[in-house]
DNA sequence: GGTTTACACTAGCGCTTGCTTGGTTGATCT
DNA sequence: AGATCAACCAAGCAAGCGCTAGTGTAAACC
């Protein structure tokens, strides 16, 4: 009966999911809910998913890895110094919350409500993906692009960016790529220091 | 019956349930655990609150209060230079979390929870805090001291302290003036800068 | 042609929710 | 001594909750 496959329709399924996750929050949200939206009875909701927990899981999953595969693609694809690696993953983080936003702002919110076995496995993901950014904080550090204490800065950035999805207007003027200029420009009002220059901190 | 005055009683139910709602969140914290915790019968509850919505408004209502009026003595106390001002701001910010964190984390993550009615009065108190920010980034903007988007960089800024009540240990070896030295480190690397000093942006 | 599979349905169980009702207590004031 | 009042309680209602059981059906497979 209950699958935990992939398929096309759960995805979709999934989709609607944190839509209605970000409206309402995920305790407010009643099974109910989910299966009108999904166009679907609530009992028949229960043959995608083995019980409410499940989907949040499969929602948050979904973005992590998302985040996970686009950083990544990022850094691949810009140059080698650390200003444009740190802007390449300051606009990633962006876009992603840009184009993927309802399954970010799930991830950010709802990690409570997660129970500890799916909280374990998706703490994996996220890990991995905070330490990218990490390694790119290292770099800039190294390079003497930003200074200061390494746990300190990357949480700094990390609180800068991810607060972006209470105030940001997709609709507005200002373009995720416009909001990663400006925010490296204000850690590191260098952009293109000279290698190995000391800074006194 | 049911008052709406500030007895000293019901400022001690409001700090109690505050630590509930973080603990649980607002929605899974059921007017029985408020009791419990109160070590009173769940009707009696209501004897204090007119319904569940009303001990969320007076959480976040306490909380908004103690900071503004903490932010505005912190800005009195300290020197007249932007970056003073901008260090005091950040770290009555931190104070705040730090001494009230249970009353700031419910403002900060359930404050979709309350219902118009609540949160056009509260949006008020909020706004007032928010202007007092705005006015020490635009005091260090036109010192010089940082440089870029008045906008953006208040809103980084209060992204960058806020998500700081999901990583601190009060227990750890940093202090909230450790914290709010090395934010405006990061932004300001200049900490003393001669007044007047245009730079290029 | 019979069996399996995927997806949906109806009906409802057992439980919890926010909140109400009607009443009791003990301290304070006149 | 009588009145007042905040504070509390026991009992329970109506609504809503997540989830299950059992069934129907159309397409896919052997």
């Amino acid at each position: 009966m209950n699958v935990v496959n992939e398929s096309p329709r759960r995805k979709e399924l999934t989709r609607l999911a944190a839509q209605l996750f970000v409206q309402e929050g995920f305790d407010r949200t009643t099974v109910r809910m989910l299966a009108q939206e999904m166009g679907i009875k609530s009992g028949s909701l229960f043959h995608h998913f083995r019980d409410k927990q499940e989907i949040l899981a499969a929602v948050i999953e979904e973005g992590t890895q998302n985040a996970l595969t686009l950083a990544r693609q990022a850094l691949e694809e810009c140059g080698e110094s650390a200003s444009e690696r740190l802007h390449a993953m300051a606009r990633a983080h962006l876009e992603t919350l840009l184009t993927d936003r309802n399954a970010h702002v799930v991830a950010l919110y709802e990690w409570r409500r997660l129970d500890p076995a799916a909280r374990d496995h998706l703490s994996h993901l996220r890990d991995a993906y905070e330490e990218l950014w990490e390694r790119v904080i290292d770099e800039a550090l190294a390079a003497g692009l930003i200074h200061g204490d390494r746990f300190l800065v990357s949480r700094f950035v990390m609180g800068a960016l991810n607060w972006t999805v209470r105030w940001y207007d997709p609709e507005g003027p200002r373009k995720p790529e416009d909001l990663a200029r400006e925010l490296v420009a204000m850690i590191a009002p260098a952009t293109h220091p000279r290698p190995g220059l000391s800074t006194k901190v």
